[in-house]
DNA sequence: TAGCGCATGTAACGCGTTACATGATTAC
DNA sequence: GTAATCATGTAACGCGTTACATGCGCTA
């Protein structure tokens, strides 16, 4: 008896990861942007979500204009350099479309603190707990971000669009998440700071 | 007018990244493990927050024994495959403890679902809402294991060892998130469900 | 006889970060 | 004079994922 195997390889696109790419697009859905302000945008709004230095997106959107799923106009300017001004096709539209679709399993939130919280008793208690204590901080100062945008722009959440809401939510995971490690890390403070054993 | 650049570089080892060297390395301060162990012990406590493939794992081995941070052990067995048995060096000890006592910033977690979000109104809500159902689910589960790992070996905090109260936090930070998200599934999928505008 | 558990690995490739690079204009 | 803003990129390198590979013993 003999075996024979045969491996065919179909290389097709990647459309399951590539998650940058399609924070792009989705970024590119209400407005035509360049890559400079692709940036700033993920400096703010939906970079809560996702961040992506400047150098990621440049490449990116090279990649997504080769692909067709966006296309370009170039701006001349004077005394500044041009612009590159991107826009969705309707390839790239659709393409987003069948990836909100897929599934995507959440991925497990790294986060090197809590390695760190296993080496309490092995290594220096106090430089963990300065740690937390300058976590706290980045929380309270994110909530506080986040409160502020809420009052702003998402006081009724029932009337606005669906478009609007989807946004909402997402604001509202990212309060949810600020409030919890805030909450965890005066937790973690009290408790390690009780009587050493 | 001339002027030389002179670039130095000092390729020093990046003890900075490598997040999972420094997770081996903590779950080998407790016990010497097998890369196999390792593996399993990834699949549940310190990969909670901290998820690693075997392959990731038998490859960082490599490195953490080639920089001395680790010695090897190998256990010839009969009817199974040899074992490599790790243990934590003077060196490794001491690198991990510098790492320890880095800072380290907060990674923002990138979760896909929320970049999806951004797209309601523009694809099919019903599809992100049967996404978001699913992820109630999930996070049920995982809260649910916790609070039976809880309620099994941490009922009172305060009178743990400081090792363990470490160990503790880091699980009541899975609690607390697990429960955020919950709620925060209940609150989106109430308000996706609303009549639509 | 098929599949799972044990036990270890290699290879390919994409994602993400850091460092490096340019060059004009405007504001302090 | 110094720094920030506008605007675009390249290169190097490590991390992470997926696919592929081996091979024995036990159990249903």
């Amino acid at each position: 008896m003999f075996c024979v195997k045969i491996l065919l390889r179909f290389d097709a696109l990647d459309t399951s990861s590539m998650s940058l790419s399609h924070a792009i697009l989705t970024a590119l859905l209400e407005d035509d942007l360049t890559g400079y302000e692709l940036a700033k945008q993920f400096d703010v709004t939906l970079g809560f979500f996702w961040r992506a230095s400047h150098q990621q997106i440049y490449q990116s959107l090279k990649k997504l204009h080769a692909d067709g799923w966006v296309s370009v106009e170039e701006i001349i300017q004077t005394g500044k350099p041009n612009k590159r001004l991107y826009s969705l096709t309707t390839l790239g539209s659709e393409t987003l479309d069948i990836w909100v679709k897929q599934e995507t399993k959440p991925r497990a939130s790294k986060d090197e603190l809590y390695v760190k919280l296993y080496n309490a008793g092995y290594s220096d208690v106090n430089v963990i707990l300065s740690e937390i204590r300058q976590r706290k901080q980045i929380h309270e100062e994110k909530l506080m971000l986040y409160r502020k945008i809420e009052q702003r722009h998402y006081r009724e959440p029932k009337t606005l669009s669906l478009h609007r809401r989807g946004i909402y939510l997402a604001l509202a995971a990212g309060i949810r998440q600020e409030q919890g490690c805030l909450e965890w890390c005066e937790e973690a403070i009290e408790l390690l700071t009780l009587e050493n054993n």
